[in-house]
DNA sequence: AATGGATGTATCAAAAATGATTACAACAAA
DNA sequence: TTTGTTGTAATCATTTTTGATACATCCATT
């Protein structure tokens, strides 16, 4: 299955924190609309960016910030952050192969270490875009 | 989310087949066993491989096999075999941003080609490895 | 200290995907 | 013709995602 909708958003919710924050308030409900969603879903992903130390975000009078320079935030910063999945794992293995079973015994041990490759090589190169890169992109795009 | 468990089930198939063939007849009731689902999980999967081309699969008589040398059935090959996702696409993108919004305008034209890029790298990974390969593995593991 | 705009979070609903299971027609070989 | 198997439809339960409402909590400002 795909990774959910809620990685590009939250790559879309910290362009935007980054391309307004000198002219606005940043709040969820200024992100909801420019991702056009429900302002829930924009503040669940906040508080998952929060907690991974990604934004700011304060009570009260309310807007989001990046809690650091955008040239350190990472895709793969961001995916760990938001896609909430059992220790990181992108492939979901079958729970109970044969014991029995010559193959279904050793199936573990002979996918594991390839299944972590693909995963590896998929995280180095989130790894290696940064939103500040993203960022030069856009700005070239809005000012055209 | 995750990738589905169609796709280690669907490479555990195949190692079934390929260490089975001397020995066995391969009907879905006996990959069924050793992968520990229903057999008619295991019957869909089949006709998706077939399909892609990777297996043939007797009506009747009964019994699988590959359609081609392991050398040459890559992980990718399975990947795209069994994950029905439309084009292929990794990410899932969020519907509908803001057109009006600066931001919510380029997102996919400065977020797409980043996306291409990590999806290219996870896919040239799965095609550097082989049924072949695994296969290898196993063999050495069950005669241990 | 009251107000007003915002966040944090619970709860419910809807939609999509996965996976399990039953059932049975179609098929091929003995 | 019998037997074992595939191909496929139909249905169900479960999980995940996403949408939506509601409201307590918070904090700057008045």
């Amino acid at each position: 299955m795909q990774i959910s909708s809620r990685f590009t958003i939250a790559v879309h919710i910290l362009i935007c924190i980054e391309t307004f924050k000198e002219d606005y308030k940043v709040t969820s409900d200024f992100l909801a609309s420019s991702v056009n969603v429900n302002a829930v879903v924009i503040r669940r992903l906040l508080q998952q960016l929060k907690r991974a130390g990604i934004v700011d975000v304060k009570r009260g009078s309310g807007g989001a910030v990046t809690a650091k320079p955008p040239g350190e935030i990472t895709l793969l910063d961001i995916y760990n952050a938001v896609e909430c999945v059992e220790e990181g794992k992108l492939f979901h293995f079958h729970e109970n192969p044969s014991q029995e079973c010559p193959v279904g015994k050793n199936i573990h041990a002979v996918l594991d270490d390839r299944l972590e490759q693909i995963q590896g090589a998929m995280e180095r190169e989130m790894k290696s875009i940064s939103i500040q890169d993203i960022m030069n992109d856009t700005k070239k795009l809005i000012e055209k």
